[in-house]
DNA sequence: GGACCTATTTATAATTG
DNA sequence: TCAATTATAAATAGGTC
């Protein structure tokens, strides 16, 4: 606890990081802030939000509200490759777009999470959660084609802030979380 | 100015926004946000950044850095194959998005259960959330292989709801977690 | 690599012009 | 509607362990 550096940020300097190290801790964190902020502004303002995200040497991360892959398909035009040699693609994303708002995948969609936004209150939420257990394994097994790993990085960073708070506030009423492992008595 | 008002933002409420008027001047707001986040990891950390936004009611955007509709082609690659006159773009990355998008289960699979590791080691948690899943699932009929994504999406939003529920009313005192279950007053 | 910490910079909600 | 203001919430650079 001998601290007495200086920790703060700096300013942002817009130019590439020189040192490997450092260019990777900040594509990490900056990365996830991106599509955090992304996810805001889809759950805030409804809109539909599509990223990709790649690094030389990393893995390519994606995000998509409702769905990375609808939204790529809208944007390509559905079902059709994008002529080489069509440069207007803003004009074809335009009506690509507005033809699918009808698409029956979205609007079932649409339904369910207006239902569980709107109709469902936490109380049933939770009693619902503390049903049994069995097919878990099975829903992580099955096929993921239509599901962007970034659906579950951000759920896996709402529970970690869920988490905190259990951590945080959780620990006077008989449970808590150390050490990656949870300890309910 | 003879009145001292309240203008400070408020803390972020993750929920859609009610107020029409609002909700649009925040995804103005946002998206710009959200743009500029993206331009700096592009610059920063020379990472290639793609971003897909639209609004209902409002025309689409996109960023790219360095090209939009060559990330996009990219990440499709798989089944719109890129433009032979396509000099410039690193091979690997095209197969790193290829993978990505890749109809080969087992691949994503891996990588997402490698991202869920921290949710699988809170079993007793989110299998008791899964019935719940499965319960929902009879308000969506459609394709199979669409279904895991509807899954998805719900967990994330009861998710979402449930941690901001807990913010909300964590520190005043009303929940808990005992035996299992949670509980909500 | 990851979690946590802190000083600071940024982003932005509410408000005014 | 759009730009500016300002108080605050959030993000994050750099550090430790």
């Amino acid at each position: 606890m001998s601290t007495r550096l200086i920790k703060g940020r700096k300013s942002v300097c817009l130019a590439k990081i020189e040192n490997q190290n450092n260019r990777q801790v900040t594509f990490s964190k900056r990365r996830n802030g991106v599509f955090k902020k992304a996810n805001e502004l889809a759950a805030m303002t409804g809109a539909e939000v599509g990223i990709i995200v790649s690094s030389p040497g990393s893995k390519p991360y994606s995000f998509g509200h409702p769905n990375i892959n609808e939204i790529m398909n809208k944007y390509v035009g559905e079902e059709r490759p994008l002529s080489p040699s069509s440069p207007d693609i803003d004009e074809k994303y335009v009506q690509t777009f507005r033809k699918a708002n009808s698409r029956k995948l979205n609007a079932q969609l649409n339904t369910l999470q207006d239902q569980l936004d709107f109709e469902l209150s936490l109380k049933n939420k939770l009693n619902q959660m503390n049903k049994n257990v069995e097919s878990q394994q099975e829903w992580f097994r099955g096929p993921i084609e239509k599901m962007n790993y970034t659906k579950a990085s951000i759920l896996k960073e709402e529970l970690e802030d869920l988490l905190l708070k259990v951590k945080k506030y959780g620990t006077e009423r008989g449970y808590g979380y150390e050490n990656g492992k949870w300890k309910v008595e």
